[in-house]
DNA sequence: GATGAATGAGAATTCATTCAT
DNA sequence: AATGAATGAATTCTCATTCAT
């Protein structure tokens, strides 16, 4: 039987290839319903060619992840820089998630991996609680409702949100990026700005 | 170990621990990751042992989940009962948090399973989603906000929130029920009513 | 042993190897004697290397019963074209059982699953007593005992009697498909030619 | 739970009724697909008690085997007393069939674990080979067919025949002892018979 | 005489991974 | 760069059998 390199082939394409279907399978169907069989057979390549461009089975899994959260980390740091000191809290923090969102709509499959499937999404829930504590903290003043409620469980809260809105709405189609920024952050501040500004 | 029965054994003691561990290794280390070998060995009993109360490990599992969906489920009916048309919506969705919180708090691990884990939890995830939207709708009036975010995004907010919340706060025991309700009460409603109310 | 392919190693052959040492086996000792491992241990593989070409134990047997059916009941057929109208129902009859025992004795072990060890052995023959049924029904005028014996009777009993012969005379080498299909027809058929013929 | 001996239990009744259900269960399924919680479900009782009749699955098996094998080779002995040297051969095997089919019939589950399911059975059918073979050599002189053919191919042959009637035409209540006798008689020697005679 | 409870030993099957080409 | 062939190491599940009551 035929073996060796393939016409036409191209080792970049073919680990872009591999990449793209667990992405898909994983986010389908999670890590462990999801074999490397299943992987290589939806590149039409073989198992060995797998291990030609990742380690494991799982060390793709956690590139994966890696990639999800520095792409994300940026993304908050990048806000941060561009929003800056102009803007108040809750347009801040609105801007924020509407990057985030813009992400998610832009990398589906690997935001239900990074921010759903896999484990280590908890620190980076974590990381996106402490900002958005730190702005409300920061901002305090401005939102009487932060002066009943712990700013932690605020935060926690808008995060809980963020999560589930993602799923039912945002990856779903039902909502987009800006829509849903708004809604949350309506639901979180601005019908208090509103009477506050009063 | 020598075969047959042990001294002082009992079926329903057997059955029972190996439903505690199971539930316990289900919640912290998941499905996969729990083998039936490592649920037999907490429990101090042998494989065949396990098949003498459970069908396999799935069916196992699929118990547990239908135990936790029934009793939820049983919850909300209870607490509309109980509450009634006396109490408005925000009291009325505070009080039917705490109950749910207190449920958590009683079976934290079983809560971990059916509420995370499982992936029957969306449909109930679904159902709470539209119990809340309904009261949502019928008091609409009562809340400013509901006028500028649709009622369904308020739901699934709330929803999320309570996820969120239940694992890093409840669960944790950073909060307790009561507290916790009080809180997403207030983040959702109570500052408008005090508003509104002025 | 080291994992992955070996030296000089060959799908096609580790298949036929793995058949025949089924075969040799399942014959020897039985479906529910030979166990996986029996097999993979005669082909000096291992288990898995048995799914690469089976999905099952069950479907294996299958297979080989599938193949022996068909088989036989090509021989049917061909020699019905072959033997036609140009002879007399024993000589037919016995055409037919010298094809049969050449492929049995071509194919022993074969024979001793499909004839024998496999539940669907029944069907097969059933089949073989209805074509001898329909000769001697069509040849009955040429034989004194089918009008005392009913045929069907006398196609059970036939068939019954190369059963037997088959595991006792021929698979043993005491006898030869030409001599004992001559055999059988001289206890059916010949005795009464002969004498009607007088 | 109640435990130890039941009301109106009799050890002698438990035994006869694992027996018989086990007669049931091996002659319908066969001995693999017989388990011993099969036999013990059906005759309503439970594993242990099997063991305090039995002493394994497989010692009861073949225990049921030696009681086949033993009553049937006392039909053997006494047809031979009871016939004696009065008839002719034909008559003599006649009788003998009769009288096995008459037990077949009486035991027919029994024969389908002795005569079929079980290996020991094939001694049994060379011992049979053998009385018929002597049978026939001491009267082959009346029996043209055993100048043509072996004895022993004829008395294989003939305990085939019994075989695959005894299968299909007997212990399906297609035909009886007395007229499956009477047809394999008719088919081995009676035609010749007549025509000696004539 | 009988049972509830338990287990030793092994069965089939799966899957990530590796070697030789 | 890629593949055909193979396997180590589990993992679930079954069944005859045994012990304590």
């Amino acid at each position: 039987m035929a073996r060796g390199r393939r016409v036409n082939s191209s080792g970049e394409k073919s680990k872009k290839l591999l990449l793209e279907k667990a992405i898909e399978l994983f986010s389908t169907y999670g890590y462990h319903q999801t074999k490397i069989s299943d992987i290589v057979k939806a590149a039409s390549l073989t198992q060995p060619t797998f291990y030609l461009y990742f380690q494991s089975k799982e060390s793709l899994f956690n590139d994966l992840n890696e990639k999800f959260q520095n792409d994300l980390i940026e993304i908050f740091t990048n806000t941060e820089e561009i929003v800056g000191a102009t803007k108040n809290a809750n347009e801040l923090i609105e801007q924020n998630l509407r990057c985030i969102f813009d992400y998610f709509i832009e990398n589906p499959n690997l935001t239900k991996i990074g921010f759903y499937e896999a484990e280590q999404s908890s620190v980076l829930k974590q990381l996106l609680v402490s900002k958005i504590e730190n702005v409300i903290n920061d901002n305090s003043k401005d939102y009487p409702v932060a002066k009943r409620v712990n700013s932690n469980v605020l935060a926690q809260s808008l995060v809980g949100s963020m999560e589930r809105l993602t799923l039912t709405n945002l990856l779903t189609n039902k909502s987009n990026p800006e829509k849903l920024a708004e809604e949350i952050s309506l639901i979180y501040f601005s019908n208090e700005q509103a009477l506050v500004h009063q």
